[in-house]
DNA sequence: TCTGGATAGGTCCGTATTGACATATCCAAG
DNA sequence: CTTGGATATGTCAATACGGACCTATCCAGA
């Protein structure tokens, strides 16, 4: 159900293609919120088209067709949007690694989160500059997509850089407080 | 193929039921991480048992049939834990919502973020209480990993709330500017 | 004793999703 | 003028997943 209000919450910014669409997931958008690609996008936006919720111009060059959100179609999204808020599907891989990090002995452990905060710093790098650099609104004066999830995603990686750290230093004390308990021999 | 590792990493802590799986994804591996209900874990793990990564006892009251991880388990799940970063699946409901706030108008978006910020107070409020209060190590000395997950939650929402409290910042900016253009007639 | 809630296991069906395959056009660089 | 890469759209089969449904046991409290 959420493929479809990506679709449309996209098609708000600017009329686009299935090809343009494919690659707006690619983004930030794919890394923290959803993913898609062309193959699951395509029979999506047909059934967009045929509930009236987009509009599909005629063939263009090498065949695209740009697809426009209707009327009808906005109102479904601002519904969508607006509904109480509810922690619907949540999927992560590399948050999953996180949490199961403590099944690994604490060497390993410890290597893992210190790549978690080496990539994170990485990341963060990467994203000030876009939100530091990019203009922050759409021609009519609206903020864009990409810059708010840039935003978002730079919070998100210093929260993770943040966790990481922490829980360094807990596995430290953790092993101290072994250490204590089983004196070295 | 993600399911798979979650119930190893589980069965790492502690061997377990499918029940007691299935209520292990209802707290904060299931809200930032990963979920599944019982209809996913039995077959899953009928799977991990022909293959020979986990062990399953003969059945106790009520039919209760505890499964334990065997050196085969350990490794497979080790191997995937230790594997290079790389952003697999994502999919976030609710992310995706604040990504597409930017459809609506700035009125709609504006109460929305209010939400937001409203929502992860509480939950600041109620994962504060789980990592100072929850004893941080299990019997054997490891970290406990709802307390891990803990810490990985009050970090991600302490980001959210943030995120939304720049974002409102930022309607007001875009807005103040847009007023600039148009001056009130 | 009986009843409701928690424990415990499971199936089935429709939809969502992914990976692989397939095709055609446009255009710039060699 | 040809070739490779980007643009562009699709299908198909296999798997993953979620919601709904079903059964049965244990036990505490009324």
């Amino acid at each position: 159900m959420a493929l479809r209000y990506a679709l449309l919450g996209l098609l708000t910014e600017r009329p686009a293609s299935g090809y343009d669409l494919a690659k707006a997931f690619e983004g930030d958008l794919g890394r923290y919120a959803w993913q898609a690609g062309h193959n699951r996008i395509y029979p999506e936006l047909a059934r967009l088209v045929d509930e009236g919720l987009i509009e599909r111009a005629e063939e263009g060059a090498r065949g695209r067709r740009v697809h426009t959100i209707t009327a009808a179609g906005f109102a479904e999204l601002r519904a969508w949007l607006l509904q109480p808020l509810v922690s619907g599907a949540v999927r992560n891989e590399g948050v999953l690694r996180l949490f199961l990090l403590s099944a690994l002995d604490p060497d390993d452990a410890r290597k893992l989160l210190h790549e978690i905060v080496t990539h994170a710093e990485q990341e963060l790098a990467r994203l000030k500059d876009t939100v530091s650099g990019e203009t922050p609104v759409s021609p009519e004066g609206r903020l864009d997509f990409g810059w708010l999830a840039a935003g978002y995603g730079l919070r998100q990686y210093e929260a993770s850089r943040d966790w990481a750290v922490w829980a360094l230093g807990e596995f430290d004390k953790a092993e101290r407080r072994q250490a204590g308990r089983h004196p070295a021999a």
